[in-house]
DNA sequence: GCTCATTTCAAACAGGCGTTTCAATCAGTT
DNA sequence: AACTGATTGAAACGCCTGTTTGAAATGAGC
């Protein structure tokens, strides 16, 4: 099949897909062309068709192959046997915002996400199954365990919601957020490191399970 | 100018205005034709460029006049003076759910406006300027003044965004949503009026100002 | 009934789109 | 060196897009 490759951003399958990702992630599927991704990825406009069949089977693979190497990065088992569930929260919650917020991967693997969960296509149920819904469970499975079966599966998933949208608006509607905060407060408190601390707060104190809010001194 | 209109649905500037919202907040600005919009409408294709001059100026009157019309329902100064704030702070949740998630009016006026949220263009400053920010004002001061004195303006606005962003997901997210709760608890509990008393005692448990989510009867 | 500005319509326009073509190039084998 | 199959490249193909055109239809004022 393959004749010669060399490193990975030598192989011409690997750029496309790489620019494609990041051009699909900024204008959408519609508004990207082909010939801009063939321009970025430094080849010429009949290699997509040429690898991947057509513009639509590149997205699904681009999807696919952002969403794998997102998974890949999230640790199966994060905590040792024994671990207080407020410490599994706080962790989840933090390792949520990085991964969402941080600066650290490419930002276009989580952008192409967001734009599968806001609308989905064909390749979201790959998505939810795979990344989503895990990561909801294990969210689910904390909140059990804070609760104490004091609260019931329906409660558990209302609060598990709550956590979660109180994370997904920052990613999602990251600019008007910016144009409500002053700038000043939007680079040191709602950052991934602070709206954890905040998120998580929230939520124990929701729970019973550390002091409200307005107390002035919450325990670490 | 005009010639002779009878009602406003026989006029083609309205008609044209109506069925671009539609298209367009389906289908997203790039995705959307002139010739789709002109067939919803049952007029002819030249009828944009006559009317609105080209395909983006009808998009951004499009926008401005959803905008408005959605600003128009919302009343000013909804409580009479007195009211707890507690009252104002249910009252504010509910209405912001029942027209973000309502089945009343057109879907198609707040998943406009929720497009130039997720991703802005230049029709979405006024957006902000005179919908949003007053709105999110409106529950900075519900929320300062439960607090009491008791928080800043920063930890004031962090707990806006929270709530803001439990009723943001469901909106922006709701397939996916969808797809993690199941569908007759969908039906039950994650609907507007549900929802808002489950968003109002957390924001209040988490305060401190009602009895933690995991008591079994909270308070009306 | 005529005038005249406004509005409608079918047809066409230029440009960009995804895709295809086919010759040129390349790498590996004989 | 010659053959072979995989890859590349420039150009072209239809098709669909937003937009324009110019003539036909419309309707109010006289």
């Amino acid at each position: 099949m393959r004749a010669g490759e060399t490193t990975a951003s030598e192989d011409p399958k690997e750029r496309i897909l790489s620019a494609a990702g990041e051009v699909f992630a900024e204008r959408g599927y519609e508004a990207a062309t082909v010939r801009d991704i063939c321009l970025a990825a430094g080849v010429n406009v009949a290699a997509v068709n040429y690898y991947f069949g057509d513009k639509q089977k590149l997205y699904n693979e681009t999807v696919r192959q952002a969403h794998q190497r997102l998974v890949a990065q999230v640790p199966l088992s994060p905590w040792p046997e024994g671990t207080p569930a407020r410490a599994k929260l706080r962790d989840f919650i933090g390792n949520v915002l990085e991964r969402m917020l941080g600066f650290g991967r490419p930002r276009w693997q989580t952008r192409l996400m967001l734009r599968e969960v806001l609308q989905p296509t064909d390749a979201c149920r790959d998505l939810v199954e795979g990344y989503i819904h895990p990561q909801f469970q294990l969210l689910l499975s904390i909140l059990g365990e804070l609760a104490d079966g004091q609260l019931e599966e329906p409660q558990l998933r209302q609060l598990a919601m709550s956590i979660i949208g109180q994370m997904f608006i920052y990613r999602a509607a990251g600019d008007v957020v910016g144009m409500l905060v002053p700038a000043d407060e939007m680079a040191s408190l709602h950052t991934p490191v602070p709206l954890a601390d905040h998120i998580t707060h929230s939520a124990l104190a929701a729970l019973g399970l550390a002091p409200p809010l307005t107390s002035s001194e919450p325990r670490a």
